[in-house]
DNA sequence: AAAATGTACTTTGCATGGCAAAGTGCAATC
DNA sequence: GATTGCACTTTGCCATGCAAAGTACATTTT
């Protein structure tokens, strides 16, 4: 059991809410907050605080205009997110290997 | 990409400290309070902590005792702890399979 | 045209929770 | 007998998740 896989964990992307924005994320070019929204079933207010969060570790990139009347928020993944989000999978996968009975 | 997933996190074992005590105790039949601070490097308050609420959360059984002139805090997984584990590792595993890219 | 409703967010406040510093109890050593 | 050391526990602080309430603007209703 090697304890330093776990120390390496990236505490913004380890966060139910955060990992799920960055999955949904890693898998299209890009979502509006709606969409997020919609997808993942979380309130407001608690999507604005990680997309925030997410933000400003450098992860995803947000920007902000204004379509059919009404703002339009759109969240991509930047290449340090990216990484850093291959990364954290790796290490789940290592971890996931090393508990895994078989 | 499956929100589901994510959503079905344990809170109490998606936690880096919490994860690597379940983790540790996966592989052993049972540890030392020491042992699993030498282990992990972690504080003594912070294990104490982490410990109570696996504790709590019925996933390990403690055994307080006294050898060697000195208190011995034994430490090993419930039943239901060995199985949110390893619900939890396999939550982990349909996560990695859905984010690697190949 | 004023009021109400709806959409797309943001801000605020609370309650939980991680963390380590300080504290406790006991035994051995100086 | 005072001090050191070990094995924890408690306390206090700070960060953070979360949703309720708030803001801004556009549309619909009366």
């Amino acid at each position: 059991m090697n304890p330093e896989l776990f120390l390496q964990l990236d505490r913004v992307i380890h966060e139910k809410g955060r990992l799920a924005i960055m999955s949904a994320l890693a898998a299209s070019p890009e979502l509006a907050f709606t969409d997020l929204r919609n997808l993942l079933e979380m309130t407001d207010g608690n999507l604005t605080t990680h997309i925030r969060t997410l933000q400003q570790a450098g992860y995803v990139s947000v920007a902000k205009s204004y379509r059919n009347n009404r703002p339009l928020t759109t969240c991509s993944l930047t290449p340090a997110g990216r990484k850093a989000f291959a990364d954290y999978v790796n290490l789940l996968e290592q971890i996931v290997r090393q508990n895994k009975p078989n």
